[in-house]
DNA sequence: TACAATAATTGACCGTGGTCATAATTATTA
DNA sequence: TAATAATTATGACCACGGTCAATTATTGTA
């Protein structure tokens, strides 16, 4: 029996996306090249492809390595109690996905599963989100009377609006981060939004 | 002075999205090809992009229409008085988006004014159905602690998270519209939730 | 009607993502 | 070590959206 895959092919792979994270670094992700990416990686533009179904699929696991970043702040100090806190957590993370138009499509185009049981990065990170948020809500200064995961889908929801709307050259980004805390007063707290 | 823009140009334009909502008709959204049109159309491949500025301003065009003609039959009957209402009212329009990954896509970029003033056909449907839940909202059986507008645009917020997650094979579409009407059931009136 | 000015159209050409039959490399077996 | 099988890499090629300098059609004016 072969080994599945051989060391070759590993290198070949994490050259590949070594070389597309640097050049995202240097020129955003809305200006990669797969031409640039295998020319400056050393193989044939056919090798990328056998290595990512397209293009999406790097810029997938490259964007969804990021959100994890991010979400790994976001988790660090502990639960947010109330929604103030809840936005300034989520802050961080919506600034990223709205520094170029390009990285929003992609992360909108791949927030939903592909097929059960085979999440893509970027859908991880969006269950991952999930999960953070309903933590949160369990433990903090929030409605009861609904489930904690319904909440924080909710709270995903309005983030995705948000962003949405901010792409409109009337709306800056500290209007996306203000629009979305008055959806969240009035979603996590009903009582109080009067 | 000249004549702005003559007859043929009007005739050109007319034929172009003549022939390109007959493709569409037959083919579907996503499977539409500028070449096709041109060739259809007997004229050259320029010619398309003086009219359009790309493809997705001819995509945006056509389904706004689309779009519009299910608000006018979401709008006929009245007011929708209660969040089953609501659903059910929306729910063509939300199968319709849903029809192919392409539509969503294509609404989604667009769902967003690129400029003031100058909101694009999708995003003038967007903000056409923000008026008339608002308008269904104040005057039906919901909470009334925040203002209309806000919660209409919640519900368009968790429609299209509804439909973004749709696109899972996991969800089908009667799923869809079950997690709509469980996102608006917590949305619009909360104190019922329980 | 001739001429100038503007509008509309043309189609060869380009950029870029993606394919695929073929070749080269690596591992397995005898 | 030679023969064989599987994996990996190659690059010419294609599809398709989009550009632009050149050409043609239309309209106003002398």
């Amino acid at each position: 029996m072969l080994k599945q895959t051989q060391k070759r092919s590993i290198e070949t792979r994490a050259k590949l996306l070594r070389v597309a994270t640097e050049a995202i670094a240097a020129n955003g992700h809305g200006a990669l090249r797969v031409e640039e990416v295998v020319k400056n990686a050393g193989v044939a533009k056919g090798t990328f492809f056998a290595h990512f179904k397209d293009k999406d699929a790097l810029m997938e696991l490259i964007i969804g390595a990021q959100i994890d970043e991010y979400l790994d702040a976001a988790e660090e100090p502990g639960c947010a109690k109330n929604v103030d806190e809840l936005v300034s957590r989520m802050r961080p993370l919506m600034d990223f996905m709205t520094r170029e138009r390009y990285i929003f499509d992609v992360i909108v185009r791949h927030s939903g599963a592909a097929v059960k049981e085979e999440l893509g990065p970027i859908a991880q990170t969006f269950e991952r989100t999930i999960e953070i948020v309903a933590g949160w809500i369990a433990a903090g200064d929030f409605r009861k009377d609904v489930s904690e995961v319904l909440l924080a889908e909710g709270v995903q929801a309005f983030a995705v609006q948000a962003m949405a709307l901010h792409f409109c050259a009337i709306n800056n980004q500290e209007e996306m981060h203000l629009r979305f805390k008055s959806y969240l007063d009035a979603w996590l707290n009903p009582a109080l939004a009067s």
